[in-house]
DNA sequence: AAGACGAAAGTGGTTGA
DNA sequence: TCAACAACTTTCGTCTT
């Protein structure tokens, strides 16, 4: 998620909004939509976050001014708290119209998740779960809705019933990724949360099963944007990662192939024939791939491709 | 000395009988 | 259910810059 610090309003009138769309890339830290041709940013989305951060539920809890929205505690034996229709907060004031929004969903999920008591305590603490691993991931506004609509989905059709919450949470998110194309690796959600890979990938599976979810195939161009970005390369090495991986598509070197190694290869290739060269370990590592699979893509890209690369 | 390369053995998941 | 299989990882020795 962008701090809002990073935000950068819209520079250029809509002449620049021309610019032919396979050539737009989008910016998941900042939310801005690039054009790689001149650099431009031509469109922002909107953060829809609160102003501040929080890197855990209860120091979100601590920070949230409104209170109320985020712990919906209708439990047992607790007194249940309720969303009332006023839309002002609870010292009168009005709440801002994205507080507003975010009230009137809330109050759809409390009153449609009254009725089964054990799904709302259920449902509760899946948005614990998602919270937490939102602030570790990254994960954007889009993202945590679409979770959260996997998730009551799951639990509706009994999903989640004998599995880890976590678990399942986790393989939404993955899913809910997947879906928005802005990929998580499984290892790298593995690695925030107390499930192991094998698990998540299980659920994941079920998920996609049970809910007839369509996922689209993972692209190795989603993850190259990730990767350069990591690596403080431009939209040079990007345009010309992409380049890579498109003719490696129709040379059919492709199908079967880790999409992550085939995008660090490809990012590592592009590096170099830019001039921003960076070693097969540092690519590999933020590709969450070993070296030797680099290594692989690479030697089949320059290989089928006969691309040479002036040292 | 660091990076790149490649061989060999091991791992976890998929497929098909 | 089990074996074969493909892709990837780990490890390690060697070559190159």
């Amino acid at each position: 998620m962008g701090d809002l610090d990073s935000f950068v309003p819209l520079i250029d009138g809509p002449d620049e909004m021309k610019c032919p769309s396979d050539k737009v890339v989008f910016d998941e830290l900042t939310g801005q939509y690039i054009c790689l041709e001149g650099g431009y940013v031509i469109g922002q989305e909107l953060d829809m976050g609160p102003e501040w951060r929080a890197f855990d539920f209860s120091e979100k809890q601590r920070r949230s001014r409104t209170g109320g929205p985020i712990n919906l505690s209708v439990g047992s034996s607790v007194i249940s708290s309720m969303i009332d229709w006023k839309d002002r907060d609870a010292t009168g004031k009005k709440l801002s119209p994205l507080r507003k929004a975010e009230a009137s969903r809330l109050r759809r999920w409390q009153i449609r998740s009254r009725i089964p008591d054990s799904a709302n305590r259920n449902l509760q603490q899946a948005m614990d779960e998602l919270n937490n691993l939102s602030h570790r991931l990254g994960l954007n506004h889009a993202i945590r809705e679409r979770v959260m609509h996997i998730y009551r989905e799951a639990l509706e059709k009994g999903v989640v019933r004998g599995r880890a919450v976590e678990a399942v949470v986790a393989a939404a998110v993955y899913a809910a990724c997947r879906i928005e194309r802005l990929p998580r690796t499984l290892d790298e959600i593995a690695l925030h949360t107390r499930v192991s890979k094998k698990e998540i990938a299980r659920c994941y599976r079920l998920l996609v099963k049970e809910l007839g979810l369509r996922v689209p195939i993972a692209d190795p161009r989603d993850f190259i944007r990730r990767i350069a970005d990591s690596l403080g390369l431009s939209g040079h090495v990007i345009t010309e990662a992409m380049k890579i991986v498109d003719s490696a598509r129709h040379a059919g070197l492709t199908a079967g192939k880790d999409p992550a190694g085939l995008a660090a290869a490809a990012v590592y290739l592009a590096a170099h024939i830019v001039g921003e060269k960076r070693t097969q370990k540092e690519v590999a590592a933020v590709a969450g791939v070993t070296e030797v699979t680099v290594r692989n893509r690479y030697k089949e890209i320059i290989q089928f491709l006969g691309i040479t690369v002036a040292e």
